[in-house]
DNA sequence: CATGAATGAGTGTTCATTCAT
DNA sequence: CATGAATGAACACTCATTCAT
């Protein structure tokens, strides 16, 4: 027999509450951060009572685990989706990194402890690392289109994907961090530029040359405390 | 008064004794993790009585935050150190690649969640920050020099150093999950190469021919001709 | 009016149902144990609902006891139909300790904590102090018997009759607890005939002559740490 | 260097507080039953906070067999001196009965649940198992001096043992159950009668002849002549 | 009646911190 | 100063019981 109308309704109040669950939990973590998400602050925030968090969930790790799942999720579908399309590698690329920056700008919370607290990952490694390295995955894939399309330089795909998804998190994760948000366009387009072209002036040595016969200067300390980060911006495009 | 004679022994008494319990409790820390990392055990391991801890460090936050200053100073002198030599930009920066290639392979179990832990990084958060700007800081007066030197293009010096130290700090917490450890030379080169040049081919081999005889540039670690001629693998695995 | 139909029926379903939780917590005792006795495994073994449990028993105490009166009835009964026997005191005794010695093997996960659990105890006093009682009662009343046959010695009966019941408990449990199981006829056998003629050799005085002389022996300390049990029957059967 | 005095005196202490926590555990159980006896009411009991208590037993298990070896192991003791005495087995099996009335009347809150509890069972298996091991060995051995001595018929000893500790428990249980309390020594003659003569009246035959002619006994197990001289007491009131 | 989600007091256990010695 | 016993607030998790549907 097919699940009953009850059974279904059911199905659902229970996902439901697994979600408004998910949430509390996840507002808890933007709260208190990770060590202090206690499952009573849980229970507290979604406005149930203690126990019946375990209706829901067996124990902290699914709980962390689903939240895990659900928020990465939609991510990973974009992901997919812009994997899936039938267009030039570089396009592709400038997709994901822009899905990336957004996600991650708005997850930053989330994805603050999802992708780094060792003690979650220790939770979540099965799924964690699946999905970390689905997303290596993808650009690893992309960038192989891009070399058989010519417009990547053949090299290990695995290694450069790694330094694009390193670069991004690390990028966005200063943004968030120093507070100062660019604009996401601007964003991606110096990443890709930087990405694509490398910082070397081989190939901009006709826009610098100004800049010849410089060598080998000393460093200028200027006298920073290692906090602050002046404009510095030398040039950008 | 001058600080009196006793006065300079026991300030150096409790130098000593602070090294030694935030030994102790990196010891601990590479033992149990940072969950495990209690104050019973770095007392223990310290040798000392978990009172005696209170009066060389306020609470555990503070030992955990003198830990970090203390684990991550070498690594700062070294950078400093490299900084400060009077060499090309380019060789700085791959000196301080591999430094940090170095420092991280060797520190793992520390970083990992010295930097990682989201827990920690709340309590070490001004020092941390501090510290991860000043590296970005180093980057970014390295590759100012190398636009002046004209071996790297005019662009944003601090997005790019995040850059790179986002593709580092990346790429080494990748290889020490997967297990998989290619030698330092190589992760260098080849993050060398992809910072430098890009992964687009356009700027590889025919469009900047020009960018032979390039001033200043990095010394050529090996047998590299100017000519981008990384053997590169295609596909990894 | 009399108790309708559908009273009767209704009172027949209750009855149906109270039989069958009691057997699904009987399963859920043997499996878990008595502190694995919860009512929802007793629920979900029964295939009912929780909250049903508590239409049919007021609480857990009450389930326990009805479990416990459940279990024990039919070995009463038993015990009452030796009792009305007309047969010599002699066989009567030996056929109620063949029933328990029966009784209590098979039951043992119960018995095992419906006896013995002072929490159940405590639940089933007065059930439990009344059954006990019976069972006393019901040896008593065969010594009696046996007493005015004149095939048993004048004594106190309740005594000699908590003494039996008490060598049978703890000869079955001992057998379950070490695992060597006896074939009951042997257990049987043995026990009649301690009870009966004691284990002095006022009788036996001719059948061991050897024996005499040997007085006041010091104990023979076998260097056994206390739990290994050798075969040491000297005799038996 | 052999223990200092600070080093005594703390272990000392440390074992005096392990006694009052456990002589708390013991009130608590008194009071409460097994299922009551919490952490924190023996806390509160012993005047201590919770946490202290686990500075001396590194859980609630470990303070349960404390308690256990602890009350038990002066029963034990003066069961081995009974055991070490040079005296005639009924004289020792005499004492030894004697012994464990006292000891188990005076004790019966905890044995009630040392002996009994299948929970606590689990939890001082070995330990209990070892120490029940050990009376019955203890029995064994009397009895089997007995039998050499001639006083005792050939049998089984183990098993007799078991029936005399059953025996035993049983009686002493049924007189805390029930409130009456015979003066031990009126239970410790009853019993041993019993034990050592039985409760047949073949012994008796010739003092109650108006018995015979009443057959339909069971069957003899052994070779028992119906002679058989034993005086036996009749007592009993 | 049957249901099962909701409850919340309670369980054993941990650990940073304090303080009398 | 050094000590380590004492603390008590937390913690994750359980379960008998209730009650709206």
């Amino acid at each position: 027999m097919a699940p009953s109308l009850t059974e279904k309704c059911r199905e659902l109040a229970v996902s439901a509450m697994k979600d408004g669950i998910s949430q509390a939990a996840l507002e808890v973590l933007k709260q208190y951060g990770y060590e202090g998400l206690t499952m009573d602050r849980v229970a507290e925030v979604a406005g149930i009572a203690k126990g019946s968090l375990y209706h829901y969930f067996r124990n902290k790790q699914e709980l962390v685990t689903y939240l895990f799942e659900q928020t990465i999720e939609p991510a990973i579908q974009a992901g997919e989706e812009i994997f899936q399309r039938v267009v030039p590698a570089v396009e592709k690329l400038e997709a994901m990194v822009r899905m990336w920056f957004d996600y991650f700008s708005q997850h930053r919370a989330l994805f603050d402890f999802l992708f780094r607290d060792p003690a979650v990952r220790e939770l979540c490694l099965t799924s964690r690392r699946s999905k970390n390295g689905l997303a290596i995955d993808r650009f690893s894939a992309i960038l192989r289109q891009g070399i058989s399309e010519g417009v990547f330089r053949p090299l290990d795909v695995t290694y450069a994907a790694e330094m694009i998804i390193g670069s991004l998190q690390f990028v966005i994760e200063r943004q968030l961090e120093t507070g100062e948000a660019h604009p996401i366009e601007v964003s991606v387009r110096r990443l890709m530029d930087i990405v694509l072209h490398g910082i070397g002036a081989s190939s901009a040595s006709a826009e610098s040359p100004s800049a010849i016969g410089q060598r080998c200067e000393a460093p200028q300390v200027e006298g920073k405390t290692g906090e602050s980060s002046e404009p510095s911006q030398v040039a950008a495009e």
